[in-house]
DNA sequence: AATTGCCAAAATGAATTCATAAATGATCCG
DNA sequence: CGGATCATTTATGAATTCATTTTGGCAATT
């Protein structure tokens, strides 16, 4: 009955808290207080502490030690380095693909990219964009390789954080639809070398776009931690030989 | 940098489980038994139980249901995929590290080439495969993106615990020394394709060879290890004071 | 005698509780 | 009036405790 099946609590919010932060509802830079987000979600600290860690390990947040966990902010940098390492994860998908796709398959990712051009043609962005991670998503699981796979969705989900309010100017809009042409076209033909350079160059271009539209989602919803010269302190301690 | 100082309990468990499983001392497929772990690290399950979380998000445990945890065991399917993968960051930071690594850089990674030269010549595996780790290490050190680094040392720990009974034979181990003669050959010329190209087919090689060499250890003691000396969990009360 | 159903023991998953370090605000002194 | 020190509060890190599931053993039945 249970689709879910037994759903272990904390794998459950893993997923739902990976999700916020990579749909942008838990913005860059925001803390994360354990607190609220138990009542939200209903749970004891303990699965949510779990989860925190976890996604500290993909990257999504940074722990402080003892002062809590952030959504991680995204550099420029960053952002270069994440496509530049997807470019070479998708150029090598490309090439296991080739060697390795059906004819079915490669007529299913040719459905995809005939109906993205036609989003592209309608000038429906966020149709577009969601036909082209599905096609892009196709390619890497067409490699065969579920490491590739795993590790692929893993940088994807860092990047996609940095994509929504990426403006696409028209001129690279056609630009990148032209890039797909060719992919399929290289696709088609099984021609992996090929294939794997115009995923890189593709991706270089996305990455050089994105940068330039400034990718920055720096809305501060609970972010501004403006570090204002905040004096220490003195430490004092606990007195421990008071008698009680 | 790397290597956080703090007195996280959690994360230091990571760093040494993680360090066990890689060196084998926990063979693939050992059953976890989270009982023992916790009276071996005199800590609560707590910490443990987050660890073993954030080891199964990198791939080195599997954890079942409500079946408790065990060590992944490795196929040849995944040590293939898992050097492809490697190849493909590799030759990636090979042509990074082109585009900006420093003459000092360079000099550094050509003394420890020398150095592993020397230990090919006298035919000392292990120390060969040091100082090898450490030339790849600083190669993609030397590429400058902490996420292609970052990638690189969760697959590189991966493959590590399939290679240690690899023994090489004496044709392959020269041609990797002459492989490793091109790479800083073209290190030195900055030739980042070449570079690339070069540690692709480089790291295909080795999964050649380890494959062939049967890298499989499939000894699973996880049952064998089962003595019933009923101990208790290690009932720490206050660790007011300094302990052991 | 073998098989199946039931009960107990153990291990895992989650919640609650305890202790400690950090942040905030109030008070006292300069 | 301003700033530093101390106390209070809050939140995080860890341990303990509780509940549920699985597994192994024993007995009854066929």
């Amino acid at each position: 009955m249970g689709t879910p099946g037994n759903a272990l609590l904390h794998d459950e919010l893993v997923a739902r808290l990976r999700a916020m932060i990579v749909d942008g509802e838990l913005p860059p830079g925001a803390r994360i207080p354990e607190r609220e987000l138990c009542e939200r979600f209903e749970v004891s600290r303990t699965p949510l502490r779990e989860a925190l860690k976890v996604l500290a390990s993909e990257g999504h947040v940074s722990r402080l030690p003892n002062k809590g966990a952030r959504v991680t902010r995204l550099t420029t940098q960053d952002v270069e380095e994440l496509f530049e390492v997807s470019g070479a994860l998708e150029a090598l998908a490309g090439e296991l693909a080739c060697a390795r796709i059906s004819d079915t398959e490669i007529a299913e990712i040719k459905a995809l990219h005939y109906e993205m051009a036609l989003y592209h043609h309608k000038r429906d962005l966020p149709a577009y964009y969601t036909l082209n991670r599905r096609i892009h998503e196709a390619l890497v699981r067409a490699s065969g390789s579920k490491v590739l796979q795993g590790l692929y969705e893993q940088v994807s989900a860092r990047i996609r954080r940095a994509r929504f309010v990426a403006a696409m100017p028209f001129d690279r809009w056609d630009q990148a639809m032209s890039e797909h042409e060719g992919i399929l076209n290289a696709l088609v033909r099984r021609d992996g070398a090929t294939l794997g350079a115009i995923l890189k160059q593709h991706l270089q271009n996305k990455s050089k776009q994105v940068v330039e539209a400034g990718f920055a989602v720096d809305h501060d919803d609970g972010a501004a931690d403006a570090p204002p010269p905040r004096r220490r302190p003195p430490r004092r301690k606990r007195p421990a030989g008071e008698g009680t």
